[in-house]
DNA sequence: TAATATTGTTATGCATAATAACATAAATCA
DNA sequence: TGATTTATGTTATTATGCATAACAATATTA
Protein backbone atom coordinates (compact mmCIF):
# COMPACT_ATOMS: atom_id res chain seq x y z
CA UNK A 1 0.00 0.00 0.00
CA UNK A 2 1.42 3.05 -1.29
CA UNK A 3 2.14 6.03 0.82
CA UNK A 4 0.06 8.83 -0.70
CA UNK A 5 1.90 12.39 -0.25
CA UNK A 6 -1.06 15.28 0.57
CA UNK A 7 1.30 17.84 1.72
CA UNK A 8 0.54 20.63 -0.52
CA UNK A 9 -3.54 19.82 0.34
CA UNK A 10 -2.40 19.82 4.25
CA UNK A 11 -0.88 23.54 3.76
CA UNK A 12 -4.38 24.02 3.62
CA UNK A 13 -6.53 25.15 6.96
CA UNK A 14 -9.81 24.55 5.02
CA UNK A 15 -8.95 20.61 4.41
CA UNK A 16 -8.30 19.96 8.00
CA UNK A 17 -11.42 21.60 8.88
CA UNK A 18 -13.35 19.55 5.99
CA UNK A 19 -11.68 16.24 7.36
CA UNK A 20 -12.86 16.92 11.08
CA UNK A 21 -16.07 18.04 9.94
CA UNK A 22 -16.65 14.86 8.49
CA UNK A 23 -15.58 12.84 11.26
CA UNK A 24 -17.92 14.73 14.18
CA UNK A 25 -20.55 14.83 11.16
CA UNK A 26 -20.22 10.92 10.49
CA UNK A 27 -20.68 10.96 14.43
CA UNK A 28 -23.62 13.43 14.58
CA UNK A 29 -25.69 11.19 11.90
CA UNK A 30 -25.71 8.45 13.59
CA UNK A 31 -26.03 9.62 17.27
CA UNK A 32 -29.36 11.53 15.67
CA UNK A 33 -30.67 8.39 14.14
CA UNK A 34 -32.69 6.34 16.25
CA UNK A 35 -34.72 9.92 16.92
CA UNK A 36 -35.18 10.35 13.17
CA UNK A 37 -33.57 13.59 13.15
CA UNK A 38 -31.33 14.55 10.40
CA UNK A 39 -29.07 17.81 11.13
CA UNK A 40 -30.83 19.90 9.76
CA UNK A 41 -33.84 19.46 11.52
CA UNK A 42 -31.82 18.82 15.08
CA UNK A 43 -30.79 22.20 14.58
CA UNK A 44 -34.35 23.63 13.50
CA UNK A 45 -35.37 21.84 16.62
CA UNK A 46 -32.73 23.47 18.68
CA UNK A 47 -32.82 27.07 17.98
CA UNK A 48 -36.91 26.92 18.02
CA UNK A 49 -37.26 25.64 21.57
CA UNK A 50 -34.05 27.93 22.58
CA UNK A 51 -35.66 31.03 20.70
CA UNK A 52 -39.55 30.31 20.91
CA UNK A 53 -41.63 32.34 18.76
CA UNK A 54 -39.45 33.07 16.09
CA UNK A 55 -40.27 33.32 12.41
CA UNK A 56 -38.75 31.40 9.46
CA UNK A 57 -37.12 34.37 8.22
CA UNK A 58 -34.81 34.75 10.95
CA UNK A 59 -34.22 30.88 11.67
CA UNK A 60 -33.35 30.41 7.93
CA UNK A 61 -30.65 33.52 8.51
CA UNK A 62 -29.38 32.27 11.78
CA UNK A 63 -29.05 28.61 10.42
CA UNK A 64 -26.92 30.35 7.14
CA UNK A 65 -29.62 28.51 4.98
CA UNK A 66 -31.89 29.81 2.19
CA UNK A 67 -35.56 30.22 3.01
CA UNK A 68 -36.92 27.55 0.46
CA UNK A 69 -34.55 25.18 2.07
CA UNK A 70 -35.98 25.75 5.40
CA UNK A 71 -39.49 24.69 4.62
CA UNK A 72 -39.58 21.57 4.29
CA UNK A 73 -37.61 21.13 7.34
CA UNK A 74 -40.67 22.78 8.96
CA UNK A 75 -43.32 21.03 7.61
CA UNK A 76 -41.11 17.73 8.72
CA UNK A 77 -41.15 18.90 12.47
CA UNK A 78 -44.46 20.67 12.06
CA UNK A 79 -45.97 17.21 11.29
CA UNK A 80 -44.57 15.49 13.75
CA UNK A 81 -46.24 17.77 16.10
CA UNK A 82 -42.49 18.83 17.32
CA UNK A 83 -43.45 22.59 16.96
CA UNK A 84 -46.29 24.44 15.88
CA UNK A 85 -46.87 27.53 13.04
CA UNK A 86 -49.04 30.18 14.33
CA UNK A 87 -49.98 33.50 12.59
CA UNK A 88 -48.41 36.65 13.91
CA UNK A 89 -51.12 39.39 14.55
CA UNK A 90 -49.03 41.87 13.94
CA UNK A 91 -47.64 40.49 10.69
CA UNK A 92 -50.11 37.89 9.20
CA UNK A 93 -47.01 36.92 6.30
CA UNK A 94 -45.24 35.24 8.86
CA UNK A 95 -45.14 32.38 11.10
CA UNK A 96 -44.38 32.40 14.78
CA UNK A 97 -42.69 28.86 15.65
CA UNK A 98 -43.30 27.01 19.06
CA UNK A 99 -42.32 24.02 20.19
CA UNK A 100 -44.56 21.53 21.29
CA UNK A 101 -43.91 19.61 24.44
CA UNK A 102 -43.44 17.10 22.44
CA UNK A 103 -40.73 18.85 21.03
CA UNK A 104 -39.16 20.20 23.96
CA UNK A 105 -39.00 16.47 25.14
CA UNK A 106 -36.92 15.30 22.72
CA UNK A 107 -34.78 17.96 22.91
CA UNK A 108 -33.65 17.05 26.09
CA UNK A 109 -33.30 13.64 24.54
CA UNK A 110 -31.11 14.64 21.84
CA UNK A 111 -29.39 17.08 23.90
CA UNK A 112 -27.89 14.57 26.06
CA UNK A 113 -27.47 12.04 23.74
CA UNK A 114 -25.13 14.21 21.34
CA UNK A 115 -23.54 15.98 24.05
CA UNK A 116 -22.11 12.89 25.06
CA UNK A 117 -21.29 11.21 21.82
CA UNK A 118 -19.29 14.95 20.96
CA UNK A 119 -17.70 14.07 24.23
CA UNK A 120 -16.52 10.78 23.23
CA UNK A 121 -15.37 11.68 19.93
CA UNK A 122 -12.97 14.30 21.65
CA UNK A 123 -11.88 12.26 24.58
CA UNK A 124 -9.51 10.93 22.27
CA UNK A 125 -8.16 13.66 20.16
CA UNK A 126 -5.83 16.95 20.23
CA UNK A 127 -7.22 19.56 18.03
CA UNK B 1 -34.01 42.39 14.32
CA UNK B 2 -34.36 40.44 17.19
CA UNK B 3 -30.90 38.91 18.77
CA UNK B 4 -31.27 34.89 18.23
CA UNK B 5 -29.93 32.64 21.13
CA UNK B 6 -27.95 29.86 19.48
CA UNK B 7 -25.88 29.57 22.83
CA UNK B 8 -27.01 25.30 23.00
CA UNK B 9 -25.86 24.98 19.46
CA UNK B 10 -22.71 26.97 20.47
CA UNK B 11 -21.63 24.23 22.84
CA UNK B 12 -20.76 21.38 20.35
CA UNK B 13 -17.48 21.51 18.33
CA UNK B 14 -19.59 20.06 15.19
CA UNK B 15 -20.95 23.80 14.98
CA UNK B 16 -18.24 25.75 14.94
CA UNK B 17 -16.40 23.33 12.54
CA UNK B 18 -19.10 23.47 10.09
CA UNK B 19 -19.86 27.21 10.00
CA UNK B 20 -15.63 28.31 10.18
CA UNK B 21 -16.04 25.49 6.82
CA UNK B 22 -18.92 27.54 5.44
CA UNK B 23 -16.40 30.10 5.16
CA UNK B 24 -13.21 28.87 4.20
CA UNK B 25 -15.61 27.00 1.36
CA UNK B 26 -17.34 30.12 -0.26
CA UNK B 27 -14.17 31.94 -0.17
CA UNK B 28 -12.24 28.97 -2.03
CA UNK B 29 -15.41 28.07 -4.10
CA UNK B 30 -15.12 31.54 -5.34
CA UNK B 31 -11.36 31.15 -5.84
CA UNK B 32 -11.40 28.22 -7.78
CA UNK B 33 -14.46 29.56 -9.75
CA UNK B 34 -11.59 31.52 -12.63
CA UNK B 35 -10.31 28.13 -13.28
CA UNK B 36 -13.44 26.18 -13.29
CA UNK B 37 -12.41 23.70 -10.89
CA UNK B 38 -14.05 22.55 -7.94
CA UNK B 39 -13.25 21.99 -4.51
CA UNK B 40 -13.17 18.38 -5.19
CA UNK B 41 -11.71 18.30 -8.56
CA UNK B 42 -9.01 20.65 -6.89
CA UNK B 43 -8.19 18.38 -4.56
CA UNK B 44 -8.13 15.67 -6.98
CA UNK B 45 -5.73 17.79 -9.04
CA UNK B 46 -3.23 18.20 -6.96
CA UNK B 47 -3.26 14.73 -5.68
CA UNK B 48 -2.56 13.75 -9.10
CA UNK B 49 0.10 15.90 -9.64
CA UNK B 50 1.89 15.40 -6.26
CA UNK B 51 1.74 11.92 -6.63
CA UNK B 52 1.70 11.03 -10.38
CA UNK B 53 0.67 7.06 -11.24
CA UNK B 54 -1.41 6.65 -8.43
CA UNK B 55 -4.66 4.93 -9.43
CA UNK B 56 -8.64 5.73 -8.59
CA UNK B 57 -8.68 3.34 -5.77
CA UNK B 58 -5.97 4.58 -3.64
CA UNK B 59 -7.50 8.27 -4.98
CA UNK B 60 -11.12 7.89 -3.56
CA UNK B 61 -9.59 6.59 -0.05
CA UNK B 62 -7.33 9.54 0.77
CA UNK B 63 -9.78 12.13 -0.97
CA UNK B 64 -12.04 10.00 1.90
CA UNK B 65 -15.17 9.39 -1.25
CA UNK B 66 -16.39 6.46 -2.33
CA UNK B 67 -14.88 4.94 -5.58
CA UNK B 68 -18.46 5.65 -7.87
CA UNK B 69 -17.31 8.91 -7.06
CA UNK B 70 -14.37 9.33 -7.94
CA UNK B 71 -15.29 8.30 -11.64
CA UNK B 72 -16.89 11.78 -12.46
CA UNK B 73 -14.47 13.46 -11.26
CA UNK B 74 -12.00 11.91 -13.05
CA UNK B 75 -13.94 11.70 -16.61
CA UNK B 76 -13.63 15.46 -15.85
CA UNK B 77 -10.50 16.05 -15.61
CA UNK B 78 -9.37 14.03 -18.17
CA UNK B 79 -11.71 15.23 -20.82
CA UNK B 80 -10.35 18.88 -19.87
CA UNK B 81 -6.71 17.14 -20.58
CA UNK B 82 -5.46 17.52 -17.38
CA UNK B 83 -4.54 14.46 -16.65
CA UNK B 84 -4.44 11.10 -18.51
CA UNK B 85 -5.89 7.40 -17.82
CA UNK B 86 -3.28 4.79 -18.40
CA UNK B 87 -3.30 0.91 -18.08
CA UNK B 88 -1.03 -0.36 -15.69
CA UNK B 89 0.27 -3.61 -17.42
CA UNK B 90 1.02 -5.18 -14.39
CA UNK B 91 -2.58 -5.07 -13.68
CA UNK B 92 -4.66 -4.48 -15.89
CA UNK B 93 -7.88 -3.51 -13.71
CA UNK B 94 -6.63 -0.79 -12.39
CA UNK B 95 -5.91 3.08 -14.56
CA UNK B 96 -2.57 4.54 -13.30
CA UNK B 97 -3.15 8.92 -13.45
CA UNK B 98 -0.58 11.52 -14.40
CA UNK B 99 -1.10 15.43 -14.89
CA UNK B 100 -0.61 16.36 -17.93
CA UNK B 101 1.76 19.73 -18.91
CA UNK B 102 -1.35 21.36 -19.07
CA UNK B 103 -2.59 19.87 -15.82
CA UNK B 104 0.51 20.80 -13.63
CA UNK B 105 0.85 24.30 -15.46
CA UNK B 106 -3.03 24.89 -13.72
CA UNK B 107 -1.92 23.23 -10.62
CA UNK B 108 0.50 25.77 -10.16
CA UNK B 109 -1.67 28.76 -10.86
CA UNK B 110 -4.38 27.56 -8.70
CA UNK B 111 -1.79 27.31 -6.18
CA UNK B 112 -0.70 30.31 -5.88
CA UNK B 113 -4.13 31.69 -5.96
CA UNK B 114 -5.71 29.73 -3.04
CA UNK B 115 -2.83 30.28 -0.82
CA UNK B 116 -2.95 33.55 -1.05
CA UNK B 117 -6.83 33.68 -1.02
CA UNK B 118 -6.56 31.43 2.69
CA UNK B 119 -3.97 33.98 3.56
CA UNK B 120 -5.67 36.92 3.12
CA UNK B 121 -9.06 35.03 5.22
CA UNK B 122 -7.35 33.84 7.79
CA UNK B 123 -5.65 37.26 8.39
CA UNK B 124 -8.36 38.74 10.28
CA UNK B 125 -9.64 35.94 12.52
CA UNK B 126 -8.13 34.30 15.60
CA UNK B 127 -8.85 30.37 15.73
C1' DT C 1 -8.89 -25.04 -11.12
C1' DA C 2 -12.54 -22.92 -8.29
C1' DA C 3 -13.76 -19.50 -5.16
C1' DT C 4 -12.91 -14.97 -3.61
C1' DA C 5 -11.37 -10.17 -3.85
C1' DT C 6 -10.26 -5.84 -6.30
C1' DT C 7 -10.79 -2.07 -9.84
C1' DG C 8 -13.44 0.77 -12.34
C1' DT C 9 -18.09 1.63 -13.72
C1' DT C 10 -23.30 2.51 -14.08
C1' DA C 11 -27.44 3.43 -11.92
C1' DT C 12 -29.87 5.13 -8.18
C1' DG C 13 -31.26 7.58 -4.05
C1' DC C 14 -30.86 10.87 -0.21
C1' DA C 15 -29.29 15.21 1.92
C1' DT C 16 -27.73 19.73 1.30
C1' DA C 17 -27.82 24.02 -0.98
C1' DA C 18 -28.89 27.76 -4.51
C1' DT C 19 -32.08 30.32 -7.68
C1' DA C 20 -36.34 31.96 -9.97
C1' DA C 21 -40.97 32.98 -9.62
C1' DC C 22 -45.10 33.71 -7.12
C1' DA C 23 -49.20 35.15 -3.67
C1' DT C 24 -49.93 37.51 0.32
C1' DA C 25 -49.07 41.17 3.27
C1' DA C 26 -46.51 45.18 5.02
C1' DA C 27 -43.88 49.37 4.50
C1' DT C 28 -42.53 53.33 1.94
C1' DC C 29 -42.98 57.25 -0.98
C1' DA C 30 -44.81 60.72 -3.74
C1' DT D 1 -54.34 58.56 -0.08
C1' DG D 2 -52.82 55.44 -3.81
C1' DA D 3 -48.79 53.46 -6.12
C1' DT D 4 -44.51 51.35 -5.61
C1' DT D 5 -41.36 48.69 -3.22
C1' DT D 6 -40.11 45.33 0.17
C1' DA D 7 -40.65 41.15 3.17
C1' DT D 8 -42.48 36.39 4.20
C1' DG D 9 -43.47 31.98 3.08
C1' DT D 10 -44.02 28.84 -0.70
C1' DT D 11 -43.39 25.88 -5.06
C1' DA D 12 -40.56 24.27 -8.52
C1' DT D 13 -36.22 23.34 -10.33
C1' DT D 14 -31.37 22.52 -10.43
C1' DA D 15 -26.63 21.33 -8.89
C1' DT D 16 -23.62 19.18 -5.68
C1' DG D 17 -21.97 15.93 -2.34
C1' DC D 18 -22.08 11.48 -0.69
C1' DA D 19 -23.62 6.56 -0.08
C1' DT D 20 -25.07 1.82 -1.72
C1' DA D 21 -26.09 -2.03 -4.95
C1' DA D 22 -24.85 -4.41 -8.85
C1' DC D 23 -21.83 -5.53 -12.60
C1' DA D 24 -17.72 -6.87 -16.01
C1' DA D 25 -13.01 -7.48 -16.22
C1' DT D 26 -9.09 -8.88 -13.93
C1' DA D 27 -6.14 -10.64 -9.94
C1' DT D 28 -5.48 -13.30 -6.02
C1' DT D 29 -6.17 -17.07 -2.94
C1' DA D 30 -7.51 -21.60 -1.52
Amino acid sequence: MTKINDETLRTFVGYHLKRSFNVIQSDLIETLRPFDLRMLTYSALVLIVDNPGLNQSRLSQIMDIERPNLVVIIDELEERELITRERVPTDRRSYALHPTEAGRALYRETLDAVTQHEAKLLSGIAP
